[in-house]
DNA sequence: TCCAATTACGAATAAATTATTCAATACGAA
DNA sequence: TTCGTATTGAATAATTTATTCGTAATTGGA
């Protein structure tokens, strides 16, 4: 910031060339990035020189030191607000950054409605659990098999139902130190409350995933996670659920990655 | 950060002095402020030319360039990811916020380094193809599933082959209007490789989604897409590398669904 | 108003920095 | 091994930056 600042503060006490200077590259920091020093002097009009001693003048050691100075001032002022997000995710109109921006949104959600001891008891339940089942309704299938596939990297003993015919059967055949893992969107679905409830007579232990609000799925569950849906058009809405239900997976597993058997 | 990312990407393929200058630069990246070619050179022990045309390598006009570029790297680096992140992700100590900061950075840096026509490319590779092939190695074989899953529930016609034993039957099918997506971490993979040289010679699209650094895979595909990999100690690299491939995923997702046929 | 005395300015030039050329050498694939 | 390619640094060219110096403009008194 003090460059700028003490060109502006000297502007007044300054000769006609350094005026001109000064206003000039008050005027246009951004075109400075890449003006020699002769450019600059042809842009306002002075000779090379003028920017030399311009430069020296305000306590620099040349040019470039001067360049630099203007350089470091503007991005301290410019960052902090505006500019920071264009210079940031930059090509602001890629997939990947406006993507991005929504994501964050609904990831802090997801970060801040879940409660740290939820997640603790969550990521012990799931090293502790000789078995895990997972069910999943319709939307959330991948991301259901995406957990299955780092549980079982992980060595834990997860399964889960593709077509989800066998649920019941396989809740069944659940004991009091398994897991239940439900994976929902709205967690109204009946087939999965359904399997959760046989499932906690037998004393398994059920943890869910569901939609923050208040679902069957969720009530009849020992552990409740949950994800913030985002307010945009349905397709675009889904996607983004998905992604915050991988977010929470995603720190299940490195929660069991920091804290193995 | 493009810059700096760049050249801890490119450091394996470099050449002697060249990775000379990408340690010194990368550990002592605040004095490069006032080094000038030669300074830097004497400093690292190399000649003055070997800056400059390293400077060049990496797609600078000159020195004086990529000093300017390593300089908003880091002034980048110290503001906006900081402070930014900080906000964000940092009312708690949950595994979900720490997992968030982390994974910012990867989704960050995944994002400055795709290059939105690249991505542009994919989107419509995708929305044109008649049928996908989907081939990816073991470690991203899960992120292979969700995005089949997700292009299959688009209505794309898209096909995974898990086990890995069909590909190149699969491949060998495919004609000059489909399109192969390779999904690798080091993109060193034989079978992939061979998978994608076959596919070309029958005239079919290569998209592939690999690590940033300079990889067989990613050579024999007409588009490319980037992964930045975290820092982290292996399965939490591992778990963040994943992460910032769905992240891509997602936006390749998004995009197809702004612009449906 | 006039006259030093100081300051501002730019052309010319010196100095420094940066970029290129080129020849020697190292490296890799055949 | 051999050929072709890539890397490297010394020499040098080109560009950029800094200084010198002579002239012009400005200031501040008589």
């Amino acid at each position: 910031m003090t460059c700028l600042l003490k060109m502006r503060a000297m502007r007044d006490q300054m000769s006609v060339n350094e005026r001109k200077l000064a206003d000039f590259i008050l005027d246009n920091t951004q075109l400075l990035r890449d003006y020699s020093s002769s450019q600059l002097a042809d842009a306002v009009g002075v000779s090379q020189s003028s920017v030399v001693k311009f430069s020296q003048k305000l306590g620099y050691r040349g040019y470039p030191s001067l360049k630099l100075a203007v350089y470091e001032s503007y991005a301290g002022a410019g960052m902090a607000a505006d500019e920071e997000k264009a210079r940031h995710f930059s090509q602001s109109d890629s997939p990947l950054s406006t993507l991005g921006q929504k994501k964050l949104e609904v990831l802090e959600n997801t970060v801040s409605i879940n409660e740290a001891e939820q997640l603790a008891a969550a990521i012990s339940a799931i090293r502790d659990a000789r078995c895990i089942q997972i069910s999943a309704c319709p939307g959330s299938v991948s991301v259901a098999r995406y957990l299955t596939h780092q549980l079982l990297e992980l060595g834990c003993w997860a399964v889960f139902d593709e077509g989800g015919q066998l649920q019941q059967r396989i809740a069944d055949s659940l004991r009091d130190d398994d897991l239940l893992c439900i994976l929902c969107d709205f967690g109204g679905e009946e087939s999965l409350v359904e399997v959760a409830n046989r499932a906690r007579e037998h004393g398994v232990k059920v943890l869910s995933l569901t939609r923050y609000n208040y679902n069957a799925a969720s009530i009849h569950s020992d552990i409740r996670l949950y994800v913030v849906p985002s307010e945009d058009e349905e397709a675009l809405q889904r996607l983004l659920f998905r992604s915050a239900q991988l977010h929470v997976i995603e720190a299940l597993v490195s929660g069991l990655l920091e804290s193995p058997q």
